[in-house]
DNA sequence: CTTGCAACATCCCTAACGGTATGTAAATTC
DNA sequence: GAATTTACATACCGTTAGGGATGTTGCAAG
């Protein structure tokens, strides 16, 4: 019985409830009755909001984690000449994201989230697969479109394949997220980001 | 009521059958009643050859998974001294694979099933965990400890860090998969290998 | 030939799942 | 301020899940 009603903060809440569900337990797994009970409201609230559970996962995928991608990849890179460098920037913040979480009490670095949701559901539900290919197109497109304009101004070498090094930067990414979390030691995902990052070196013009 | 017993076989009906639900729903979404539906055998013999889900899920890992992981990298690695053209061998037989299969009427390309399985269940079970850190642990050694010879020999540069490369081939497969499976279109493993191959290419000595 | 156990088959149980039907109070409209 | 709609809460449903109890039968040892 809330005194107020608020249904912008309520929707917000579900969706915060349900990434965290789904993240821990993926999607399968996850729970709407954990869902209702941890954000603190009914499945009735839910249920307006949302018409399933599916529609709650695609909510997710594109309320939630299609914008941090564009936060932490499309946006760094859009209309940048000198792509590398930047690359490398992310990269070296995925680590330090990941070293700064590590120590925390009993916290498990589980993955990329994108990643999670793509091997669980891309295979079981098209509304899944399409909406995850639109945000894999999308990251990868912003990585190719900057290489390119890289390689224009000159920062980039010209024997480069801008599409294929886009593709393989975000793979590079998820493989780096699902092997790590098996072992949980940070030496793991610091030598496989070391390597991308030398990788990105090659990309850089021949002196 | 079958005329003749044979537990043997009947227990690789139970793995290779819950082989096929896991790979296809996830170990959460696999059901023991579809198992036991696909295999023609009932509950009470699938519990009595495993005590249990997760088990039956172990037993996959150990019995199929693992073995499969030393056919394709570890044993075509062992003793050799010159590996970088092996592990580029290997990488197109990988994307040769894919591609037999991908014609196929309604064939989805699912992931490699080791990858599928640590995203799922590493985070929520420490029996899968440790399990998957032995594959992947054996994985890393096969390609580490080939590269290091190859060094000794001079097929491999000097300055390259085995570790650190068997760490970064392993991620690449697991994230090539993962992001491949979700387009369902060859050119992406293809662009994805290509780059691998070349970096590949960069372990050989500098001419 | 009997005995005993391994190898199943049958049946059932409880819990949890996603989802629905209905009720009710706040908010908005007219 | 009455009527209607939105935003929830409550209670409940059918299904399926994993798993256990118990029964039955092939088969090998003695």
């Amino acid at each position: 019985m809330p005194r107020v009603r608020d249904p912008k903060r309520t929707r917000r809440k579900v969706l915060q409830a349900s990434y965290r569900e789904f993240y821990r337990n993926g999607f399968q797994g996850g729970s709407l009755n954990r869902i209702v009970a941890s954000a603190g409201i009914t499945k009735g609230a839910l249920f307006h909001h949302f018409s399933g559970k599916n529609e709650l996962g695609y909510a997710v995928l594109e309320e939630f984690l299609a914008p941090a991608v564009h936060h932490w990849w499309v946006e760094p890179l859009l209309e940048t000449e000198d792509p590398v460098p930047i690359l490398q920037t992310i990269m070296e913040r995925f680590l330090k994201k990941i070293k700064e979480e590590a120590p925390e009490r009993g916290f498990l670095f589980n993955g990329c989230p994108i990643c999670n949701f793509a091997v669980e559901m891309s295979p079981l539900d098209e509304g899944f697969r399409s909406r995850l290919e639109t945000i894999y197109d999308g990251w990868r497109k912003a990585i190719k479109e900057a290489l390119a304009r890289g390689q224009k101004a000159g920062t980039v070498r010209a024997d480069a394949i801008p599409e294929e090094e886009a593709t393989f930067i975000v793979a590079s990414v998820a493989g780096t997220s699902s092997t790590g979390k098996v072992s949980q030691e940070i030496k793991l995902f610091q030598d496989c980001i070391r390597v991308v990052m030398r990788h990105l070196a090659h990309l850089l013009p021949a002196e």
